[in-house]
DNA sequence: CTAGGGTTAG
């Protein structure tokens, strides 16, 4: 066995602004101290038991400072007296008191109980001072393994999971034995690490130790073990450890929805809901359940689903929960309901950032902008603070609706009056929003005067507005750092083939094609949903019609037919194979929407709205025939693409064909 | 003395 690096010996600092522990202000307001004059018969106490006792009492009450003077009076503070005095310092949020705390703990020579030990690291953790967490264990000599725990705890959350995982090889070659709460801080800093890939081999490494010790019946180390996955997107493997477990409880089965619901598989989410009601009779779903459940509902835009599930949170009491409120909000919104969110937030007895954020993007995403940018502005009237998801909300909803200036001066406030930095999201969205109003240039220079380093989410709004605008230099040298940047996202490689189609480029447009054949891309196939009567139909395009989809197909066909004679054009531009006239029109025809219309306009009753969601932006094409078919079959036609809302009603989009 | 699932955006 070796020994790690020795100890130093601790330096109480001699004033109070320390140079040895690094003391770092936190942003929020502290609870004020009290600082009542000290009474001289405490003050004087020579009884230890009786001035440990005061101590406490002290800190009971919420008065550090007399508490802290009291203790320096003391020669023998007991173990008990120092809990209670780091436990105060966490509830008074104090880091110079902890420090205090801290020096005096040396003084007396009590810094090498593990047990204090242990408390102090959580107390740093609590503080947000890492550093000092560290130093803690550093010279701790006897390290039990909640001095371990501890420390391993305080790194995840600051998402130094690579120091934890390298810590915990340290641990095993000292031959320390790992406890069950070991193997949940491990696990979890596989998640929370700086790097953001390649961390899965340690996660199964550490899933064979769990089994080899015996824990594979331990239900929070199991559920760790699936959240573990979930995160890093095996849902293969999360689905096999929860279905291996032994027992399971609510957060077992909430754990394995949200798995589902993170990695876009929405269907899965639901029907493991309704095994968890059918298989379960002891445990019922709770509020994080439930938000699960209502995501997956807003991403398949559910509607009737989402309702259900909302009358099933109302019978279980479970609507006056913060969280479940503002995902109501977003699924009513996302489902195309913004009238039933808006009046599920008029419901809210109190509201926090994240319930206007909700109000704020559903506004957006149906593309009404000065909406958006009023409740932005009354949140703000109404005391509570913007967020950085606010600016994403508020700069997005600027950006479906066109309203160039107004972001522009949203994006300026952002620093100026509520010292938020804009990170790369608030980038895209300039991008974006300049881009799609053809400003093309002043979208570059958004770029170019980044004060980070551009990401693909920038390129990718470029791009995005260079195939809008059609803007081939753009876009060339947009998609040449995008394709460094994601070499496999062969939306990419499509977005940049339809800008060569568009501007009659064929051999370019070949070239990109051959790169598209590549085995490693990852492609997203178009992708199209609609609810019937309760249950979801999906689609996908197609290029040659079967069987199933005939009658689809033959409804399709007369539409399209009745609609050149009024005027459509099919747009067979964007088609990309090399193919004549005809045959570009029949794989026009195949797109997942129109399957998707075509079924809704047979299912449904005639009045009735029809509500579909796809995956990917809605293309021209699609988005023409929608308009027609809104006017010659007379229905409401409700679709949300991958941004935003388009509301097709008599012939016209609500997006104004902007989008 | 410590532990597991969830809120808003794109």
């Amino acid at each position: 066995m070796w020994v790690l690096h020795a100890p130093q010996p601790f330096q109480p600092p001699a004033a109070s602004s320390s140079p040895q522990l690094s003391c770092v202000a936190r942003s929020h307001t502290k609870p004020p101290l009290c600082s009542i004059t000290l009474n001289p018969a405490i003050a004087t106490a020579k009884d230890g038991a009786n001035n440990n006792r005061l101590i406490q009492s002290l800190c009971k009450q919420g008065n550090l400072k007399q508490a802290l003077h009291l203790l320096s009076r003391e020669p023998n503070p007991t173990q008990h007296t120092y809990e209670t005095l780091i436990l105060s310092c966490i509830r008074h949020e104090s880091l110079s008191h902890g420090l205090d705390v801290h020096r005096h703990l040396v003084h007396g020579g009590l810094d090498q109980d593990p047990f204090l030990a242990t408390k102090l690291i959580n107390m740093y953790s609590e503080l947000d001072s890492i550093d000092n967490a560290r130093k803690v264990f550093d010279r701790t000599r006897k390290r039990t393994i909640y001095v371990w725990n501890a420390l391993f705890r305080a790194l995840t959350l600051v998402g130094q999971g690579l120091e934890v995982l390298s810590l915990y090889r340290r641990m095993n070659e000292l031959g320390v034995p790992s406890d069950r709460f070991t193997y949940t801080y491990v696990l979890k800093a596989c998640v929370a690490s700086e790097c953001l890939n390649s961390l899965l081999w340690k996660g199964k490494e550490i899933h064979a130790h769990i089994l080899k010790h015996g824990y594979e019946a331990h239900v929070h180390v199991m559920t760790t073990l699936v959240d573990m996955y979930a995160m890093l997107g095996c849902v293969a493997y999360a689905a096999s450890v929860f279905d291996g477990m032994p027992t399971r409880n609510v957060v077992s089965w909430s754990a394995m929805i949200a798995c589902y619901v993170r990695n876009e598989r929405p269907f899965e989410a639901l029907e493991l809901f309704r095994e968890m009601l059918n298989k379960t009779n002891d445990l019922s779903p709770n509020s994080v359940t439930m938000v699960s459940v209502l995501q997956a509902c807003a991403s398949l835009a559910a509607l009737e689903q989402g309702k259900l599930i909302h009358g099933c949170i109302l019978r279980r009491g479970l609507d006056s929960i913060l969280p479940v409120f503002s995902t109501l909000v977003t699924m009513y919104a996302r489902c195309g309901k913004l009238e039933l969110g808006q009046r599920v937030f008029d419901q809210m007895e109190n509201r926090d950032v994240v319930s206007w954020n909700s109000l704020i993007s559903g506004y957006g995403i149906h593309g009404y902008g000065k909406k958006a940018i009023q409740i932005f502005k009354e949140m703000i009237y109404h005391g509570v603070s913007p967020s950085h998801i606010s600016f994403i909300s508020v700069l997005g909803a600027c950006s479906h609706a066109g309203l160039v200036a107004e972001g522009k001066m949203l994006f300026d406030s952002m620093v100026k009056e509520h010292r938020i930095y804009p990170r790369m999201e608030h980038y895209a969205c300039m991008v974006d929003l300049l881009g799609r109003a053809n400003q093309l240039d002043e979208a570059a220079k958004v770029i170019e005067d980044m004060r980070i380093e551009p990401g693909a989410e920038v390129w990718g709004a470029l791009l995005g507005s260079c195939r809008i605008h059609c803007n081939v230099e753009l876009a060339e040298k947009a998609s040449k750092r995008l394709f460094e940047l994601e070499p496999r996202n062969a939306g990419n490689y499509v977005l940049l083939a339809d800008i060569y189609a568009e501007a009659q480029m064929w051999d370019e447009v070949k070239r990109i094609k051959k790169l598209l054949e590549a085995p490693k891309l990852q492609k997203v196939p178009g992708c199209s949903w609609i609810e019937v009567r309760r249950k979801m139909y999906s689609f996908t395009s197609v290029d040659e019609f079967n069987v199933r989809s005939e009658q689809l197909h033959a409804l399709l066909l007369k539409l399209s037919t009745e609609m050149k004679e009024r005027g459509y054009v099919p747009q067979t531009k964007i088609v990309l194979y090399d193919l004549d006239e005809k045959e570009k029109e029949r794989i026009l025809l195949g797109h997942s929407e129109k399957l998707a219309v075509a079924f809704g306009l047979i299912n449904t009753k005639s009045g009735e709205t029809i509500r579909i969601s796809k995956n990917l932006r809605l293309c021209e094409d699609c988005h023409s025939v929608t308009k027609f078919i809104s006017k010659f079959a007379n229905r409401e036609i409700l679709v949300r693409d991958l941004n935003r809302f388009h509301h097709f009603h008599d012939g016209v989009c609500s997006c104004g064909d902007y989008w």
